[in-house]
DNA sequence: ACCTGAACACCGTTCAAGT
DNA sequence: ACCTGAACACCGTTCAAGT
């Protein structure tokens, strides 16, 4: 009786594709990237290593797919403001939810196979760009700006010296401790006068860079005839949307 | 006789932290960071294992160390051209370093020991736009707006569906199969319209994105009186170069 | 159809031993 | 002082076997 309901001590939820990544994204989130195992995921499942390989061909696709969940779980651009407040609102989202599996960008290096969720989340934002009269040109330039900017800045937010207040003050340390010898005076200039003030937090600088780009944006899009000066832009492949520039 | 010259059959030349990492990075360039254990490490150099932990600590020393390397590459902002220039300098040199030697990036998520290059790169960095006149709240904005995007263009790079265009007619074909459901639209046209057009190529994106940032930077060291709309900044800790902000 | 135990070729790291 | 062999507790993955 194969479908018989009832208390069966067997498996009490049965093993997915989406079950194994969830659990695979709890562990990285939990205790770090190293610990995504076969055995650990497994364990978490309560069963054994060899059962995963039913449902994913190998660690590989685990690893494709985990950087495909936190893709997923970025907020889709919504057409209800204006491209910049859509933009803006969707680059703080891509920032938090990488901050939150910071493992996915370390991962990103190593994945040549972007998941359903990455294209659509990629398909959205042109879109969007798109819809709010950007070339087909100009909307990969502020593709590539701004999801340059978003992913670099959350990997130095993971990664720079002065960070939180107790990693910043092991790093003022290390910087002071090499300062007899004169070394990194800049360095140590910025931590003492700048970081090490009340009040500071590295995550305040995002909205900076992030305005900056917006910005000039916004001025090449307005006025593709008087770019910024020394920042001239190429408009590739057709561009419907947008006068061709002068000259 | 312990230091009578002559041919010895055993260590050619002897080990060492340096020739430790040198091997480190040769063998990720060419085989990938997976292939970066202590073993491998060891027999490139003709020994065993074991003999590298007297000196280094273990495989995380290893790890930072080649992170470090690949920081030392990179060319120092020098103080013969204005500051644009520098940085731009500076910003090219480093994309095209870290490019060469990819799995960088994705190791930096994990570290958190920054090496004595490192830090003289970022020393340098911040000294040369205190030369040119930036506040250090400037300079600290400048220093995060411009290695966020590098950091996060080069990682996009080795990571987006159309970079190459051998991988780019397999993502055109992985779009197109998706097509008649009418999934990635924009993506579609992106690819079709844009990126599958000759002589296009992702990587000439990159002075885009780094001009609007050198331009808003400029703007913003100008003349900190007319900030771009939208783009207010605030000028953190001791700011002695610069006039404050009005309000 | 789905799960598993044993096995294989690997890992990082320790430790006692060699020179 | 520097290097190493054997060993331990892990890996990813295969395969033949269980239900």
């Amino acid at each position: 009786m194969p479908s018989s309901p009832g208390r069966q001590r067997t498996p009490r939820t049965s093993l997915s594709r989406e079950r194994i990544l969830a659990a695979a994204v709890q562990v990285a989130d939990e205790r770090g990237i190293a610990s995504v195992t076969m055995r650990k995921v497994a364990e978490h499942l309560g069963v054994e290593a060899m059962s995963l390989y039913h449902h994913v061909a190998n660690k590989d696709e685990i690893l494709d797919g985990i950087v495909d969940v936190v893709f997923g779980e970025i907020e889709l651009p919504v057409g209800q403001f204006d491209w910049k407040t859509t933009m803006r609102r969707r680059a703080v989202s891509a920032r938090h939810v990488l901050a939150r599996h910071p493992w996915a960008l370390g991962l990103m290096e190593s994945r040549r196979h972007p998941g359903p969720s990455t294209l659509r989340h990629h398909d959205s934002v042109i879109g969007s760009l798109r819809a709010a009269g950007f070339s087909i040109g100009m909307a990969a330039h502020a593709f590539s700006a701004l999801d340059s900017y978003i992913y670099g800045f959350v990997l130095q937010e993971s990664n720079l010296p002065f960070r939180t207040t107790e990693e910043l003050e092991d790093m003022a340390e290390t910087i002071v401790q090499r300062m007899p010898a004169g070394v990194y005076p800049h360095l140590a200039e910025m931590i003492a006068d700048h970081a090490l003030q009340p009040g500071y937090a590295y995550g305040d600088e995002f909205t900076f860079g992030l305005d900056l780009i917006l910005d000039g944006l916004e001025r090449a899009l307005l006025g593709p005839g008087a770019p910024a000066r020394g920042g001239p832009f190429r408009q590739t492949g057709a561009d419907r949307s947008a006068p061709p520039p002068p000259g």
